[in-house]
DNA sequence: CGATTCTTTGAAAACAGTCAATCTGTGTGG
DNA sequence: CCACACAGATTGACTGTTTTCAAAGAATCG
């Protein structure tokens, strides 16, 4: 099941032997819609590369509200970054939204490949870049525009995600209710 | 003056060879007050080091409203990343709050001594790391508590930028008028 | 078809933003 | 040393928007 995987990394220019090396750490999983990759408290161990399906990431306020910070979807790499770095436990959850085929690698294994293999280092590096374009955009986003606004570009960037996802959670991503969010659409199309 | 510089560089662990290494091509620069270190629609060329001073990154939207990203205060790295990892022209402004002692490093010469030296690989991973947690945490923060919430953890986290810079930009940097954090602090003490 | 999930909607209340005026403290130059 | 200018902070009245809560309407799935 993991070809996927194995084409998405071929792309990069890893040789045969790489990738032998690689296939030899990872760890296939499955989940199946509402499971969770990973708990509040527990320690997020894995880097985790999305084959299919769709995942999100969310904190939990004591009030009870979740809090959405990332989706992902497939050829996404998805952890709560700051427990997998730190090795402390998550504040987060991580939940399928679908049924979703996943590779794992644990943060030893990736580091040690990184270190011999330039291309794989390369698809990490660029990865942690686009995901901190990402946040600062996110950020300046946030504070800056209107909600119609951030609907909008949200909208735009990741047509893909809006899809598949019910709209209060993109409402929960964008932080604002879902009561907002059903006004713009209504003024603002679709 | 860029002796502040090696000292935080020795507590890394590195020697003499890759010091001096180092100091080949680092750009020792000051500016003053009000000086900009980078302006819209230029390429980052530089990650910048602050020895002394204190900056801001900032976007300016159309309707001329100010939005800080960033700051920035002795010994933390800065730049525009999106600009410097791209080598895309910067949709942002960074602009000295006080005097500054800098240490500017171009992209292509910290590539470089990072392949060859990976202490110093290790020191610009972990602030990458540290960027993106507090990336993290701010958009949570954000999406998630009340302006009142936002400015007691900012108080909090960053006690020593809150001291230092007007507060009308800490509304910005928060995402807030500053009306709303006038009434704040009139409720919440201070 | 029944059950669950998702989306929209209404009315009331809470909240933050705008604008403009005032107040404060700092520092500069005459 | 004083006067003035300047940047920063607060305040008030008003406006507009968003949230909350709850309920009803759609849509989807088994």
């Amino acid at each position: 099941m993991h070809q996927a995987f194995i084409d998405y990394l071929k792309k990069t220019g890893l040789n045969d032997l790489e990738l032998q090396r690689i296939e030899k750490v990872i760890i296939p999983r499955k989940l199946r819609r509402r499971q969770y990759l990973l708990q509040e408290g527990e320690i997020a161990r894995y880097n985790c590369f999305v084959v299919s399906g769709c995942l999100r990431m969310f904190h939990l306020s004591k009030s009870g509200t979740e809090h959405i910070l990332r989706f992902a979807i497939e050829n996404y790499w998805l952890s709560d970054y700051e427990s997998y770095h730190a090795g402390k436990p998550s504040k987060c959850f991580i939940e399928a939204l679908e049924d979703c085929e996943l590779i794992l690698i644990t943060k030893e294994d990736l580091d040690l490949l990184c270190n011999d293999i330039p291309n794989l280092r390369m698809l990490k590096d660029n990865w942690e870049v686009q995901c901190s374009d990402a946040s600062q955009n996110r950020i300046l986003s946030i504070i800056s525009e209107t909600p119609e606004e951030r609907y909008a570009r949200f909208l735009q960037t990741n047509p893909h995600v809006f899809n598949r996802v019910p709209l209060h959670m993109v409402a929960s991503y964008l932080g604002m209710s879902r009561k907002t969010i059903s006004r713009i659409r209504q003024s603002y199309g679709r």
